[in-house]
DNA sequence: CTGAAAGCGCTAACAA
DNA sequence: TTGTTAGCGCTTTCAG
């Protein structure tokens, strides 16, 4: 029995049945798809008059199986509602579309177990990048981790991509595109030292996230450029939310009296900070200088606007995935984009002691 | 030639190498992997530990091919930077997780061209759903744009999904999830009334976009059955941007000064208007009272924290997704997931006049 | 319970 | 320029 169509059987068309109704071989029709090879206009046109009558579409899998590359990026974030995935996000599916790709969005929710089955499920789709978002540890134990879905990637044939985090190490096979951490809390600390602050306090310190490292480092040497001391009891430890802020900055209210500035870890403990500066009727800047860091858009929805360091998160996911794709070339595999401090309404010099 | 092996050739090894290295047929080690089908335990075993001894990983597109449905979702948005389209992703994305799918993400910009492309896209990779978020029109041209994209995608077996935007009639295949619009902006609406207001204006009215249509008739209705007559010319037609929200409430402030309270088209608009508020120094609510609709993450954030209208943006995600993989059960194609005011801090009863 | 055989829909040499 | 011939890696009858 001849090979039936599925045109008829009900079924999709395939390139047979087009190449069948347009009277050509299968190639044929395969080489008008692709474009890349020399086809007789007249076949040509009729061949996409055939598809067009028969409504045909390509099968994006039998296409990936046959031959050329898979064209698909995936994007891994523990929460797509965190306040800067989405620019980063943006980012990624602005460059991965420009690059003819499509965008896988994977979310871990910070779950070890789920990290690691969606890199599997990446390795199954033979994504050509898989981009891994924030959240990054400074021990052992992730290290180890990222460099396994490396190598297991990488084994694969897809590229791991740390974005927003330092290296693993320089044998791991991973593309790195971070941001500048360290300078822009060097920038903002010296901003705020030389609007004239002594005592700033660090609200949001996170023991072991590279982030926080980073930054603390920044926010350090700059004090030592000022010649001023660090108060290291000023650092005080909370997480990366808008509830820390708040309860940080109502501990310290109570405790001290001599802290003219705020620097907070990032923007969302900024929110807590000037919430609970509100409700404690202390102003800002005049009583109180505050600081953030991320630029993410509620900063300058706050009231006052937020003076913060921003962090070019959309580039971030655009150099990620064009780092991912073109390797090899002139690209470096690991950079890092600078952070600029962005002047808003919440800083002022310290008030003069009454 | 005998067939060579991939593993040797240095390249990914396939269900051939583990079938040869476990000494037994490639059916067999189909059949653990799919699970469902008996297989002998020691053969099990057997052929599990050659697959861990060369890392093998099944190649999820010759499997589509193959058979097995694709299990990918596709989600479609203007722009993932939106500010309720992170909600509604997360809910998609964590459904269709849960349901042992992948979500490719893909953004149209609001040009009418990629959206095109997008769906064709779509339909290449077989996604079982395609799930459009926001941005409907109520003209005869939209409508048949997704009359066209539903048909399209029915052919080729994909389900495609309208989320937050009203059904495109009856006859066309698409599963609609829907939120009240109308019932939201009514409650809200007389909300005002309730506490006294005359004179609402509403700032934001897009023309010719189902959203507006909603929530407008709401409004009206709500002012009906207070027995207050709505005042045309206080309906500010505008985009729903934060931009639109200031420009509009200046005017307002400039030609009235009988308005006591701003029904916000959406909570961008309502950041914008208190904004303008702001500067202008009118306070709010003593001054006037402002609602918001959405009840994005910032409407809470504002100050004063806005009282707005709460959309179910996680809820309308999953369920987009939901209703569309387990189509045909005694599920609905078309629902609409209610709303709610959330009260906050911006209404107040209006000042007494003189 | 396991293997042999036959594709899924497409691309990629290789000829013609 | 076009057709022929082989697969890509997997699942699925259908026998055994």
């Amino acid at each position: 029995m001849p090979k039936k169509s599925n045109a008829e059987a009900g079924k999709r068309p395939t390139i047979r049945d087009v190449a069948a109704r347009a009277g050509v071989s299968v190639p044929t029709v395969s080489r008008v798809l692709a474009g890349n090879y020399p086809v007789a206009p007249a076949t040509r046109s009729k061949v996409l008059r055939a598809m067009r009558e028969l409504d045909y579409v390509v099968n994006a899998h039998a296409r990936a199986l046959a031959g050329a590359t898979t064209k698909t990026v995936a994007f891994v974030v523990d929460d797509v509602t965190g306040p800067f995935y989405a620019h980063i996000a943006r980012g990624v599916e602005q460059q991965a579309a420009s690059e003819g790709r499509l965008c896988l969005l994977c979310t871990t929710h910070g779950d070890p177990e789920r990290e690691l089955a969606v890199v599997e499920l990446m390795r199954e789709q033979r994504a050509e990048a898989v981009i891994v978002v924030g959240g990054g540890w400074d021990d052992e134990h992730y290290q180890e981790r990222m460099r396994y879905f490396a190598t297991a990637l990488d084994r694969s044939g897809s590229r791991l991509v740390l974005c927003g985090r330092p290296s693993p190490g320089d044998d791991v096979p991973a593309t790195v595109v971070h941001y500048d951490n360290e300078g822009g809390a060097y920038a903002m600390a010296s901003h705020l030292l030389s609007a004239g602050h002594r005592r700033i306090g660090y609200l949001g310190f996170g023991a072991g996230l590279t982030t926080t490292d980073e930054r603390i480092r920044g926010f350090k040497r700059a004090h030592a450029d000022h010649g001023v001391a660090v108060d290291e009891s000023l650092i005080l430890p909370g997480t990366f939310s808008k509830a820390a802020g708040h309860e940080l900055t109502r501990r310290l209210l109570a405790e001290r009296d001599d802290v003219t500035a705020v620097f907070a870890a990032t923007d969302m403990v900024a929110a807590g900070v000037l919430k609970a500066l509100r409700e404690a009727g202390v102003r800002v800047p005049e009583d109180m200088s505050v600081v953030g860091f991320d630029d993410i858009p509620l900063a300058s929805d706050l009231t006052p606007a937020l003076t913060t360091v921003h962090v070019p998160h959309e580039q971030l996911g655009r150099e990620a995935v064009r780092l991912a794709l073109h390797r090899g070339l002139e690209l470096d595999d690991r950079i890092v984009l600078g952070t600029h401090i962005v002047v808003r309404e919440t800083v002022a010099p310290p008030r003069r002691r009454g």
